[in-house]
RNA sequence: GGAGACGUGGCUGAGUGGUCGAAAGCGCUCCCCUGCUAAGGGAGUAUACUGGCAACGGUAUCGAGGGUUCGAAUCCCUUCGUCUCCGCCA
């Protein structure tokens, strides 16, 4: 959601916004529209202060016993009553024809973001770590599970469809132990607030942090009014919607592991086979809520908590800057986090960062103000996955696969494991 | 799921159709008085939008949305939430 007094001021630099995304410019017409309404606004402001002081009135001549002034201003106020009716009806259509444009268009892009259609034109920032040297042809790890007989995609799909997976025995419990590492790290080290979050929230949450109205194909919905969550960014931002915050207590960083539900309508066809790309997955979510002072320092902050993770995991991985193109709609610069995939032998995305400068903050309302100060500002809300659990498990799974299919436990892990240092293999 | 009660400003809490954006108290801010401490006096203290260079105005908001009325915090409807009792349930 935009300022509307910023695209009055700036209607060029708004309009370059958009076409750095691929979009016609369209200030002259949201001016256009908020002009009219304000004008309409205006007037029926006055038409309503003139009723407002006509009914004082009314009920001093009343009191007073003055009958007929209290019927002729009732017939004054009559006639206002029709004007302000149809006045009313406009404002009302104009505001909701301003909204539904400006509540379509995505982020403006912060300048530094590199212009590009797709992914292929990220940009790379840094790389840590070397893919283990391996003696034979690295297995992607469904095969390694399928074989372990701790992944079961079949039966899966028997009671859920394709997209869902069954893990069993030591699998099961590495990705709970994957879940809880990256809870502990992000809750003892890193100065996150642990969180349990609702799983199932409402069409206006969903709104908030951008998801709707566009992108409702992409969500799961009851046959209520509920929305299953595609991310816990959804309700760890949503916590402070309508509210005022002090600044002296941001930034507000928050942690939860969640169930995260998606339709993925739209990516039929790709990675098919295996737990890359499923309807339900588990992540742990970094969300940040700061003044707008403090977001481009938090971005750099969460990414590196985000990539903390991997480093004690020893999983060899990359950073990038997406490129407009690849950018979500609310994000205004976003870090992606790569981590190396043997089996696949290329890098593939775990985690994304990413500051919304004021656009969710906007949208649900969350504002804050220094003490002392009357002026309110909207916060600025960031997130990003620390990491996605489903696919740290298939990254140790085929960083750490052993020639005989057994999987080597990673040291930070082991306390979440029951001590063992290996799936599968001889002990199993 | 059944029955009922309630939702007012940072908090407590008045207010059942008229000058109420809203009493009072608490809290908070500023000032005055007071040689510490304590107490006392005065002023101020919501948000958004909008008009104006500004000074200063206007409009809306008493959970939310709609309705009745010349006029609604007050009446009606819907909805969300909270609480109590019963039932059910992890």
């Amino acid at each position: 959601m935009f300022d509307l007094k910023m695209i009055r001021d700036n209607p060029d630099a708004f309009d370059a916004g958009l076409a750095r995304r691929g979009l016609g410019p369209m200030a002259s017409v949201i001016i256009a529209l908020d002009a009219e309404n304000r004008a309409l606004m205006t007037e029926a402001q006055a038409a309503q202060a003139r009723r407002n002081e006509a009914s004082k009135l009314i009920g001093r001549a009343k009191a007073t016993g003055n009958e007929d002034e209290a019927s002729a201003l009732m017939a004054e106020v009559g006639v206002l009553k029709a004007k302000l009716a149809t006045f009313e009806l406009d404002i009302a259509t104009q505001t909701e024809k301003l909204n539904d444009l400006l509540s379509s268009l995505p982020n403006t892009p912060y300048e530094d973001v590199p212009d590009g259609v797709d992914e292929s034109d990220n940009v790379e920032v840094r790389t840590w770590g070397t893919p283990r040297p391996m003696a034979w042809a690295a297995r992607e790890h469904f095969e390694l599970g399928e074989a372990l007989q701790m992944m079961d995609f079949e039966r899966a799909a028997k009671m859920s469809g394709a997209r869902f997976v069954l893990l069993t025995g030591q699998l099961a419990r590495l990705e709970r132990a994957i879940g809880q590492f990256m809870i502990d790290l992000h809750v003892d080290e890193h100065n996150y607030a642990e969180i349990m979050v609702p799983s199932l929230v409402r069409s206006e949450a969903l709104y908030g942090t951008g998801q709707l109205p566009k992108f409702s194909e992409d969500q799961f919905r009851t046959t209520g009014d509920h929305w299953l969550i595609p991310t816990a960014e959804v309700p760890l931002t949503n916590i402070h919607s309508g509210e005022i915050l002090e600044e002296e207590n941001l930034p507000l960083r928050g942690t939860a592991l969640t169930q995260c539900f998606r339709s993925e309508a739209g990516s039929s066809g790709r990675d098919t086979r295996g737990m890359i790309r499923q309807h339900q997955f588990n992540k742990v979510e970094l969300v940040s809520i700061t003044t707008p002072e403090q977001s481009d320092a938090e971005l750099e902050r969460k990414t590196g908590c985000a990539e903390e993770v991997l480093k004690r995991l020893g999983l060899p991985y990359r950073v990038v800057k997406l490129c407009v193109g690849d950018m979500g709609f609310g994000a205004r610069r976003t870090y992606d986090i790569e981590v190396w995939l043997p089996g696949q032998e290329r890098y593939r995305e775990i985690s994304s960062c990413s500051t919304c400068g004021d656009f969710q903050a906007r949208r649900m309302k969350t504002r804050c103000r220094s003490k002392g100060e009357k002026q309110t500002r909207f916060v600025h809300t960031l997130n990003g996955s620390g990491l996605a659990v489903g696919r740290t498990l298939v990254a140790v799974m085929e960083n750490y696969q052993r020639e005989d299919g057994a999987i080597t436990v990673p040291e930070a892990l082991r306390p979440y494991m029951g001590n063992i240092d290996v799936i599968g293999g001889s002990q199993n």
